[in-house]
Order: C-alpha cells, then structure tokens, then sequence
DNA sequence: GACCTCTCGGCAAACGATTGCAAGGCCAAA
DNA sequence: TTTGGCCTTGCAATCGTTTGCCGAGAGGTC
C-alpha cells in the first residue's frame, strides 16, 4: 500500500474535530457571523485580512467545507455540465465504442478545468422528450451532446429555445444550435483517394447511414470516386457494437464477397472487418485494403495497425467546452468544423 | 433528418408559453398556494386528484419541471453518485482503457435506474486530499471509486470517517470502506493453469504490480506454477495506455526475449504484446500464447481473438451501485468478490 | 340545526449559502 | 472634544423547494 507513484504531499488527510454541518455552525464557533464566513471562504468583498485567515484556519481544522449544492442555489447556476449519450437501444452501446469514452475523457478534463463539474447521462430510447426534460429539470448550466445520431428532429425543438446546447456532430446549414464536429465529408473523400491511389477498384463501404456523420462520410466517400467505381461501392449496412459489426462483416465475406478496398464508418467497424476477413483466409493489407475513421487509441495496436481518418478528438473536447462556455457567458459564438487527416498504417 | 430509429412518441416538444421559473410563478397563475404546487408535482401528500390534474397539465403547459437543485437542497440529499477514477498522470489514460469506460457505462444505467445522476470526475495527480475535498464539498451522496491504484492510503483515511464510499478493486482485510472487485488471485491462478495446459513453459507476466489489482493477478500467476518455471517468470513492468506498454512489448522483443506463454494483466496490454509480437515475426498463437485480463469488447474482435480472464462488468456495477445504495439507506452491507472466468480463443 | 369527522389546501419555517445595506469602531484632523 | 471618513462586520432578505401543523368547509348523523 506503499505510495510510489504521485504521493501524498500537501496536508495530511485527517478527521473532523467537531461536526460542523454549515456556516451557521463555524459562526457561532468562530463567534463572528455567517456573512464573515462566507467572505472569508469565497474570497469574495471586503474583509480583515487576519480574520479572514483566522476564519479559514478554523475551517480547515473542522474539515469544513462549502456546501456547493446551496452555494449553486443561491448563485443560480449548477456548477454542472451535462453530457449525454443519445441512442443508447443496447445498453452500454455507445460506451463501447472507444470514441465515445475518449471524448468523454477530455471533455471531463477540459470541464474541471473550467470548475465545473460533468454530469453525465445515457439516454434511454423511446423518450421524445429526454433532451427537454433534461434540460428543464435545471440540474446542469448547459448540455453537450455527444452525436446527432437520429435525434435531429429533438435537437431542432429543444435547440430553438433552450441556448446553452453544443452537440458533437455533422454540421447542417442553419441548426438552431452549436455544432463541433469533423468535416465527415472531407474524411470520406480522404478515405477514397487513399484506397484509389492504393490501387484499389472493388470498393464497399461499411456503415450506419442512420446517423447523419455516418451519412456524411459515405457521401464524401462516393464523391470522391470516378463516376465508374462510384456506381459498383457496395454499402453494407452496419450497426455500432463489435459484436454485430464482426457479425455483419463475417456473413458478407462468408457470402462470397471479395472487396479489395473497404472503408470502415468507425476504427471499431474497421477491427470487425479485419478480424472477419481473417477468419475467412483474406489477409489484409495484401488481399485488401482496410481505412477506418476516428483513430481510436486502440488503432494502433491493432494487428495489423490499422490506417484510419484521424478526427482530433482532444480538440474537439476542448472546443465544445470552449464554444459552451462563451455562450453561457452570453458571447455570441458560431460552430466550429475540424479538417481530418489521413493516417496511414499497415491495413491499407 | 428523418428519424427512422425510436421515433418521437409520447408528446411534442414545445417551447414554454410564459416565463414561469418557480412553483411562487406557478401558484399565482394556478390560483393555488405553493405546497398544493409542491404537492401536485411531487405526488407525495393528500391531494384532491382533481387539483393535481388541473396543476400537473398547467406545469405542462408552461414547460415547468421543479428545480432538481432546490429540491435537493431542502430535501438533504444531492440525488447524485460522485464516480471517481484516481491516478490520471496522463490525461486521458485511464479512461483509454475501454474496461474503464465500459464500467462507466454500466454504473451510468445502473445509477440512472435507481434515480441517481452521475457525477463522473477525473483525479488530478498529486493532491493528497482529492477524495477528502469531493467528499466534505457535498456533491454527491456517495462515492464510487473505480480502482484502487496507488491511492490505497487516501482511501483508507477517508474511508475511516466517512461511509458512503465503495471501491472498485482488490478485496483487502479490514478495509475501512467496502470493495467490490474480481478475485484477482484466482484470476492469475486461470491465466497460469491455461498456459501449463497449453504446454508453455517459458512464461511472463507483463503489467504494472504498483496496483494491488495487478499485483494481485501476478502472486495468483505465480501461485498456481510449479516452483521451477514460477523461478524462471519474467515479470515486465509495464504501464496502462496503449502507447507505452505497445513500445514496451517492441522493446522487450526487439531485445531477443522469447516467452512462449505470456500473462498480460489487462486485455490492453495483452493486444498490445500481440501486436509487438506480430512486428518482430512472432506468430500468435504457434510460436507464443497470450492471455490478456478483463475480457473488453474488442477482445473478441482482436486479430487473433484474446484469450482472457473475463470479468463480469455489467455484474460489478450492479453490485457496487446496490452496496453503495444501501449503505446510504443506513444497511449494514460486505464487500463483494466476483469469480473470474476464462474465456478461450485464438490467441493461446 | 348542532355537532363531529374528514378532506383539502394554506401558512410559514426550514435547507445552507450570498450580498446589499447600514451600523459601529477607530483614527485623524479641526 | 467633536466630526467626518474608512474599514470591518452584522442584519436580514433571498434562491426554489418541502412539509408539519392547523383552519376552513363539506358532508353525515342524530
């Protein structure tokens, strides 16, 4: 149980010498009055210096600290971002996806780092009103979303009067709200000409074309080919999780399909195909060329590592917290489009 | 834009038609006092049915919905679950780990069911008191902590005094907070018998033994060898994110190191090896087994698919939620030690 | 018609903080 | 000693709910 790594070092951790629930509690210990405890500990208006010290040290010896639940109702703010997760039919669906959890990830970091704290909540299917009711319930100061998925119809609603909503996806003409997200469009076209200049001719592509990003890539994707090539593209319909994905991929090369260039909507619909194509005796880079879309972590150590259209997810999260901020603030703000970028490893 | 998926069901979206922010605005445009409001709204109390028919479609009709956070505040309690990932030196790194996002996943249903939100928050490296400072700030009315990592001494002080705090991670003695967790010995104990069976004898074990989770998987690895290879394991020191356990694993292979049975302590770790492997002309699984530790999603979909010890996620977090619901209510509750379970594939 | 019993719904005090306003203390200048 | 000004700190209202307590009618019975 020996600390090795990032040890304890400022103070100690130790247990309250009396309980002291509120600043009603410290005042009448301290013997001065709630207004003087709150100015002491917020920092905030005019205050003897030594007092405020005296204040503070009385606090820190009864492990006393601010109840930020009654501190937010007074202030009128929650302190707290919600971050939710549409389409969730298969539970932990979307977790799953590494994507989605990186996003996560840096979007947690960025937020404390803005002294908020993140709420978080998949949402349940079937519910027209979720984003609504979230957002009504007062529980956060503003929502990310994380994916239009099929939910654009609720997005437009909500988005028209409620201001404090980003949402990390495709972006249309005219949203009634902000949108951070890749040029999926871009992406597909990169994907395209990496498989053409490879060589590749019998082109599929793999993907949910519910979902607007996912429609994007495919029409960027189709765009990008010669008329000829563009007529032949397989589209083989695919749902998100790895288990239905490799089972989609694995009945269409057991079905005699013999693609030599397939693009992948996600880094995880990518590892499904190469996995299945191996299965099948189809080795990939040699036999076909395998580019997927997100550049997950995991990409890398795929066997073989797989060439994929990075989307700079630590950016992303940085301008969805960014752009949300200012808006709470009030700023007048516009979406943000981030350009992909091909990288290439040894799938293709 | 056409939702084709779970389709808007119940009622419309709709903008609010006056500016009604509180049960005060509500009761005067009602015609009724507040309690009846609060009564209405809430359900609980006598209420005529006719009354709290009229006040529900009237909050309806305003788009009211009571403030989460005064609700809270009056009623004790936060209707939150603080879920805490310690040991984050790396931005992003834990939550890289797909076993990390896929709990996260399962504790964000299993709260939501309950009624509770999730409040999800990264540790900052480096300050002794972070679990002391979220606990005494009232956030939340529990704490979920995922892993133990090196933090064992903070989780103890804290756990000392303040009870609403359960752990995901290894099952100590006299713990002073309750754990939910894998038997990590017997998991180890799984790893080592297969690799035996799989007539490997040249065996390591790559992870990082500064968790008591890993160290935990290594003694029971150890444990269940017979003397002589158990004096022959090398141990490869290894840390969590892809990056550096892939350019570990080149390392220790580009150095000539030729195990034939290897034992990664996560299923991240283990892809990785497979993948370094794979670079240096090490054949998965002929020339070298691999198990891996976790049995995440992709596993399945690696290139071989990993062999693993698989823990039951989905039940780890029903559990910790259940334990740490219960303690809130004041029941008197033990720890939980989930049974590990070898999952066969193509890489061993 | 008087009295009792219910049922319904209003009053007001919490929950734990913030903050505008003003009072009191202190010091210096007159 | 008086007065004015500044600095410090206290008073009390407020944020939006919940809920114990109690009064006012309604309805029933004799």
């Amino acid at each position: 149980m020996n600390a090795k790594g990032p040890s304890p070092q400022k103070s100690e951790v130790r247990p309250p010498k009396a309980e002291v629930r509120s600043i009603a509690d410290l005042a009448r210990i301290a013997g001065v009055s709630v207004s003087t405890i709150s100015r002491a500990l917020t920092g905030k208006g005019t205050l003897n210096e030594k007092t405020r010290e005296r204040v503070r040290a009385l606090a820190d010896e009864h492990g006393f600290r601010l109840n930020v639940a009654a501190q937010n109702l007074r202030l009128g703010r929650t302190g707290a971002i919600g971050v939710l997760l549409p389409l969730g039919h298969d539970r932990g669906q979307h977790l799953s996806d590494p994507f989605f959890s990186a996003m996560l990830g840096h979007l947690a970091d960025e937020l404390a780092e803005h002294g908020y704290d993140l709420l978080m909540s998949r949402v349940l299917p079937g519910r027209a009103n979720w984003l609504d009711d979230f957002v009504r319930s007062g529980r956060t100061d503003g929502v990310i979303v994380i994916g239009q998925s099929n939910q654009g119809a609720v997005l437009d609603a909500v988005g028209r009067h409620y201001r404090n909503l980003v949402v990390w996806g495709a972006h249309g003409t005219d949203l009634p709200y902000l949108t951070v997200g890749t040029d999926n469009v871009a992406g597909g076209a990169l994907a395209a000409e990496h498989l053409l200049a490879r060589g590749r001719r019998r082109l599929a592509f793999f993907g949910n074309v519910e979902a607007p990003e996912f429609a994007a890539r495919e029409q960027g994707f189709l765009a990008a080919l010669p008329p000829d090539l563009r007529a032949q593209v397989e589209i083989v319909p695919i749902q998100l999780t790895p288990e239905s994905s490799f089972a989609a991929a694995s009945a269409y090369f057991a079905a005699g399909n013999r693609p030599d260039g397939v693009f992948a909507a996600s880094d995880i619909i990518g590892m499904s195909i190469v996995s299945a194509a191996a299965e099948q005796g189809i080795v990939v880079p040699e036999a076909m060329s395998v580019v997927g879309f997100d550049d997950i972590l995991l990409a890398r150590i795929a066997t073989p590592p797989l060439t994929t259209v990075r989307q700079d997810i630590a950016e992303g999260a940085r301008r969805l917290v960014a752009l949300l901020l200012q808006r709470i603030a009030g700023a007048d703000v516009a979406s943000v489009l981030l350009e992909p970028r091909l990288v290439e490893r040894g799938s293709s």
